[in-house]
DNA sequence: CACCCATGTTAATGGTCACTAACATCGGCG
DNA sequence: CGCCGATGTTAGTGACCATTAACATGGGTG
């Protein structure tokens, strides 16, 4: 049990891969760069999965889980709409903070999936995206939800930005700038488009 | 002259390139694909771009090029940081809006240039964030570059999200959010990471 | 101790492309 | 009119690369 730590090269898979996704590509990183990257040759793999697009498939499944389940307690146990909102701009920001790679390959690389994953990470985006404007048409319900839906979109745009400024600031400044920023954005004056 | 327009195939091959890399991604787009887009077979390319990856370079060049030289008239034609500010958001957006493709090929695709078209791009995004830099540090003289430059990478990926929020809003309305979101962020009282 | 399963490794294999060759077509200009 | 350059077309061709085959290896368990 602990000279083979279960499952334990899968999920070195997995962030290996993702890393070098985020880098370079899905169709551009090779079964053997992701075999090297854990200390192994390429084939091996499959061992562990059924092929490169399953892998992918397993990432983008996982993120979307963990930021619709996240999103999901955030809002559950927060006191309030104004608490869920800072809740879920809290929580969404660490995540980019932590897994910039996971976020890099979530948006972009959703055309490489199989038309069942595809259709599995988009329901659990959706999900995620409608906790948001809930929460958002609780604080201004005088707004109608497509415009909070784009609202949403723009807000993740802003937080998402944090793999194009790696390492410019401190990791809690960058966390305070971009929670000023996000509340802002969505607090702000012409976000009902007048 | 009429009969044999100078650069009209060129200029559709850039454009339908634009596109079909924008939807599916460099790799995953064939030179069939890009020559039947524009009515000839795959081959026909090589007789206006050396290969795939100089048009690529080319589409890339000529949209970090526009930004950059919109964002230097902007800001000498606009009276005050203020109206800078205003004017670069809106030039931001309009180009955002009326260009999506480009704005996703723009960062999703850099790492498949030359090495030279990459310092190229590379060199006037840098032109263009530091324009936008400029007119920040005159409006918030108290806050420090590095700061202003994380801002800045986030408002872009504020408004940026456009091709996330495909038709979700008309396009007056969503450029006016937009304008609204992005303006906010920018003036927001966290902005200095306090 | 012997067997077996989990994991790996190296060497095919087959498909998929970008790119090139060889061969049209056609409009303008001498 | 006949040549020429620009622009296309249809077949290669050669790399590249995911996947599979065939063959280890080594630790845990009966």
């Amino acid at each position: 049990m602990v000279s083979r730590p279960a499952g334990d090269r899968r999920t070195a898979l997995l962030g290996a891969a993702a890393e070098l996704f985020a880098e370079r590509g899905y169709r551009s990183v090779l079964i053997d760069d992701i075999g090297r990257a854990v200390g192994t040759t390429g084939p091996a793999l499959y061992r562990h999965f059924p092929g490169k697009q399953a892998l992918l498939g397993a990432i983008l499944v996982d993120v979307s889980e963990r930021l619709a389940a996240r999103g999901r307690d955030l809002v559950a146990g927060a006191d309030g709409p104004g608490a869920a909102l800072t809740a879920l701009l809290r929580g969404h920001i660490e995540f980019a903070l932590d897994e910039p790679a996971l976020i890099t390959v979530h948006d972009r690389e959703l055309h490489h999936l199989t038309e069942e994953d595809r259709r599995r990470v988009r329901r659990l985006q959706r999900g995620y995206v409608e906790e948001w404007v809930g929460v958002l048409s609780q604080t201004r319900p005088d707004t109608p939800a497509p415009v909070l839906r784009a609202a949403v979109h723009a807000v993740f745009g802003l937080l998402n930005s944090t793999p194009h400024s790696r390492g410019e600031l401190p990791r809690a400044h960058m966390a305070d700038l971009l929670l000023g920023m996000g509340a802002a954005a969505l607090a702000g004056p012409a976000a009902d488009g007048s």
